[in-house]
RNA sequence: GCGGGCGUGGCGGAAUCGGUAGACGCAACGGACUUAAAAUCCGUUGGGCGUAAGCCCGUGGGGGUUCAAGUCCCCCCGCCCGCACCA
């Protein structure tokens, strides 16, 4: 008998061999065919979490799956390690953002590697560190000088109290999360990506990506929001200006009853000066976060601004103007025309206001003289009336007809506009990348000199007072100016984070070149990623932002694809149960004891718990469990089997103590499985038996690989537990015995690479399985010579009969009519007909 | 609000094409081994009726298409995620 599984000492003995023989080091080779795998690169928040253990058991499943079958894999890992909650940490511990940054860094790379994953640890990059940032400053600079980068002005949260911009997430309720002061909106002078000159591209290229799910296409498509519509003017009544009003409804324009702005339209800045009420409303407006949920979900309010404007159709139509808070400058023209009776949110703020609700396109089956709009619009199709020239067309001509005719009238023409805007990537932070730009009063914005890069961050900053650290260093910004050599001030805006993700996967291939970004004998190579893994949550953003920068860098000499991830996959998130004690506050899992009817009290002092809903792990909620831990105590074969079992891996997983049990149970029944081999049974040795196990494990063999190749990893696991089962209770020869269990852990390999590992040397093989290939089905031992179909009678099940796999219909049908509970079911009644679906199902349908 | 997704036993889930609903696991219960416990092994387990054979019901709710619906169509309900300065 052999011992009990040592988790510890065999992933360590494991980890160190592959460390030693740096197994996993990817090497470019262009004789080889290449799989590059990647998963997406962590914050370095601290310790690592669950959704990493998911995230990174995925992706390393795959990069050890595609080794096995043969193929040069890239595999690598680093950190996304600027960000605000660095700042914050530094201001809570007075620590600096870099320290913090660093040894979070190093705790957590201690934990991944305890992980066992394939990873090529010479690649790593943080993306804080000037190494990275320097090439991302020339990228910025490439895509400056191709007219990829421009400066505007753009609006920010502004605290009034701390004198400093805040981020959505900390605005809380329209007020500083620090200061508790309303904040405002003010308008800085920043620097924008033109993501939006790929909008057509970055939409049309949606189409190609056939290995991505569709519904992130679905979403990038929508947030891309092409849509076609016209720019339409209204002239102001009496007055030489216009209101430009961009809409996709042209043809509902006889329905129109007024014309919203934004309260930064110019026009309304221009009335705002003379009306105070109306400035009031407009400083209201711009109170707002900057997000659309606020703006969105807050109540439409509108205010009448008196001014009115000339209907482009009819010159003696005129219309109100009203400022309203849902109108966004960012979008269109920053003013819409409304029509109430064909769009809800107008017809809200129509009932609001008192507004006329003209109906002008009639539903089929609706009768023009009785048709009229209650409190829900009509938003289909249909056929337009009132509506002079375009009465009796449908919704598609009228649409074309009314667009001719504001192009003949000269009153505007037919646009293509897209909700996607420009990136904004300023960031008035220090822990960022510094955007590589001199201000000089003479020359302007001046590019930083190739030579000079990277600007890097001063060391020696005061985070205690508020505002940017780059703004109040006392010499950092203050330089000469590279053009004309007079004083000037450097940038003090950083990168959003964004743009440090946007273009790592592309620096690992070539992640120790020193003087230029990428290497295209690399790049060239390895790129694009075949595989890339990661959480739903990036599905819009910094996908379209990666997809984005590598079309730029292929405008900039830097690569030659255009979309970087051909394969993704998007993982579900890990949730937890969450704890309250009386006093409302949230307790760890470790905190609490369940008992046996399903309450829950306090673990020390025995005060009752209460036990909230099972929801996304977050540190806030404390409903954690820390995966040091997990790993610590079962080992990591036995975390990632967990986070591979049972839940397919798109969906969300709650984790369970449980469920870790039983992760832990199946991999002492592997182990146990060495016993069997080197005791086997072999007297009763039964030709049928052993035939009928091969057949088991071929099948196995083909459909794990099928489940591996579609991720449906838990149903992998569900057949490898399937053939553990049939290899336990196996007695007969044993070379079909041994057969099963050196295919078994040849197929968990990706999955629990440590105790395979041990399990295929222990059975005797020199050569470790890492450097094996992945078995293949014998198709002779796949084919099966019987089937067994359902026999249903008015589509119930009656019987089941087990019959040879050609058989022909009719004699599937006679073996059918022949069973017992057929003829019960049928008795009395006459056939009306029978459907026969060889190797599925047969259907006997009778009368009465 | 807009956009996207999900809903199947006590629980996680399986069901490739519309064709045997509940694979596999967890939990629970019963048993074996043990002085005992742990570990391990064996068995039962959707609900209802029935001594049994068997029958009926059942995939969030309602309707429809079909010989046949978890799967397709329409309506409704519930939950979750994203919304551009969190990453």
């Amino acid at each position: 008998m052999s011992e009990r599984y040592n988790a510890p000492a065999t992933e360590a003995k494991w980890q160190q061999y592959w460390q030693q023989n740096q197994t996993f080091k990817a090497v470019t080779d262009t004789s080889r065919p290449k799989y590059y795998a990647l998963s997406m690169l962590p914050y370095p928040s601290g310790r690592i979490h669950m959704g990493h253990v998911r995230n990174y058991t995925l992706g390393d499943v795959v990069a050890r799956y595609k080794r096995a079958m043969g193929f040069n894999v890239l595999h690598p890992m680093g950190w996304d390690a600027f960000g605000l909650p660095a700042e914050n940490a530094a201001r809570g511990n007075k620590t600096h953002p870099a320290t913090w940054t660093y040894s979070n860094i190093k705790v957590m790379k201690a934990e991944l590697q305890s992980m066992g994953l394939s990873l090529d640890w010479d690649r790593e990059l943080a993306t804080c560190d000037a190494s990275y940032y320097k090439h991302q400053q020339k990228l910025f600079l490439d895509f400056l000088k191709a007219g990829l980068v421009y400066r505007k002005e753009a609006w920010a949260n502004w605290d009034p109290v701390d004198n400093t911009v805040l981020a959505n997430e900390q605005v809380i309720e329209g007020r500083g999360w620090r200061s508790g002061a309303l904040v405002e909106k003010r308008l800085l002078s920043q620097w924008f990506l033109n993501i939006t000159s790929y909008s057509e591209d970055l939409l049309q290229s949606l189409k190609t990506l056939d290995r991505w799910p569709d519904k992130v296409r679905l979403m990038q498509e929508n947030w891309i929001g092409k849509s076609e519509g016209a720019y339409v003017n209204f002239a102001v009544a009496g007055k030489s200006e216009k209101v430009e009003v961009f809409t996709t409804r042209p043809d509902t324009l006889f329905g129109a009853s007024f014309v919203a702005i934004s309260a930064n339209h110019p026009l309304a800045k221009k009335l705002a000066e003379k009306d105070e009420t109306l400035a009031a409303f407009c400083a209201e407006c711009n109170r707002t976060g900057t997000s659309i949920v606020d703006i969105e979900k807050g109540e439409k309010k509108g205010f009448d601004t008196g001014t009115r404007v000339v209907h482009p159709f009819d010159s003696s139509w005129t219309l109100p103007v009203f400022v309203a808070n849902f109108v966004l400058v960012e979008y269109g023209t920053g003013a819409i025309f409304g029509c109430p009776a064909h769009d809800q949110r107008d017809l809200d703020f129509a009932r609001k206001y008192n507004l006329p609700v003209k109906a002008v396109v009639l539903p089929e089956g609706e009768n023009a003289a009785t048709f009229a709009v209650g409190d829900v619009a009509y938003t289909g199709d249909g056929k337009a009336f009132n509506s002079q020239f375009l009465d009796g067309l449908g919704t598609v001509e009228a649409l074309k007809a009314a667009i001719k005719k504001i192009e003949e009238l000269g009153a505007g023409k037919g646009t293509v506009q897209y909700r996607l805007r420009d990136w904004c990537v300023s960031r008035q932070r220090y822990w960022g990348c510094p955007i590589p730009i001199i201000h000089c009063e003479h020359c302007g914005a001046v590019p930083v000199p190739e030579k000079d890069l990277p600007v890097a961050l001063p060391e020696d900053i005061t985070l205690d007072k508020a505002g940017n650290p780059l703004d109040h260093h006392p010499t950092w910004k203050h330089v000469t100016c590279p053009q004309c050599g007079k004083p000037a001030v450097r940038e003090t805006d950083t990168c959003d984070t964004f743009v440090d993700s946007s273009w790592y996967y592309a620096r690992y291939c070539s992640a120790t070149c020193e003087d230029k970004p990428v290497d295209p004998k690399d790049v060239d190579y390895w790129l694009p990623v075949d595989q890339y893994v990661g959480g739903v949550e990036h599905a819009i953003l910094h996908l379209l932002y990666a997809r984005f920068f590598a079309r730029a860098m292929k405008a900039t000499g830097h690569l030659k694809i255009d979309e970087p991830f051909v394969g993704l996959f998007t993982q579900g998130m890990v949730c937890h149960e969450s704890y309250k004690d009386e006093t409302g506050a949230w307790l760890y899992p470790e905190e609490v004891k369940r008992n046996p009817d399903g309450s829950g009290v306090h673990a020390q002092t025995g005060r009752p718990v209460t036990i909230g809903r099972i929801e996304v792990m977050s540190k806030s909620k404390k409903n954690v469990v820390d995966p040091g831990k997990i790993i610590k105590l079962y080992g990591a074969d036995t975390a990632r089997l967990f986070m591979l079992s049972d839940s397919p891996p798109e969906r969300d997983i709650e984790w369970s103590e449980a469920g870790v049990e039983g992760s832990w149970r199946f991999i002492g029944r592997l182990w146990r499985l060495l016993d069997k081999v080197a005791a086997p049974t072999n007297e009763k040795d039964s030709a049928d038996k052993a035939l009928a196990l091969r057949q088991m494990i071929h099948r196995t063999i083909a459909d794990f690989t099928g489940d591996i190749e579609r991720f449906h990893f838990n149903r992998a696991v569900a057949r490898a537990r399937e053939m553990t089962n049939a290899l336990e209770s196996f007695e007969g020869d044993a070379a079909a015995l041994r057969e099963g269990v050196e295919t078994l852990v040849r197929l968990l390999n990706p999955m629990l690479p440590h105790i395979t590992e041990e399990i295929w040397q222990q059975l005797g093989h020199a050569t470790p399985l890492v450097q094996g290939t992945w078995p293949k089905a014998d198709p002779a031992l796949l084919v099966e010579s019987t089937t067994t179909i359902a026999v249903q009678v008015n589509g119930k099940l009656r019987a089941t009969i087990t019959i040879p796999k050609e058989a022909p219909p009719k004699a599937i049908e006679e073996a059918a009519l022949a069973e017992a509970g057929v003829k019960r079911a049928m008795e009395g009644k006459a056939v009306k007909k029978i459907i026969v679906v060889p190797n599925k199902i047969v259907n006997i349908v009778v009368t009465g």
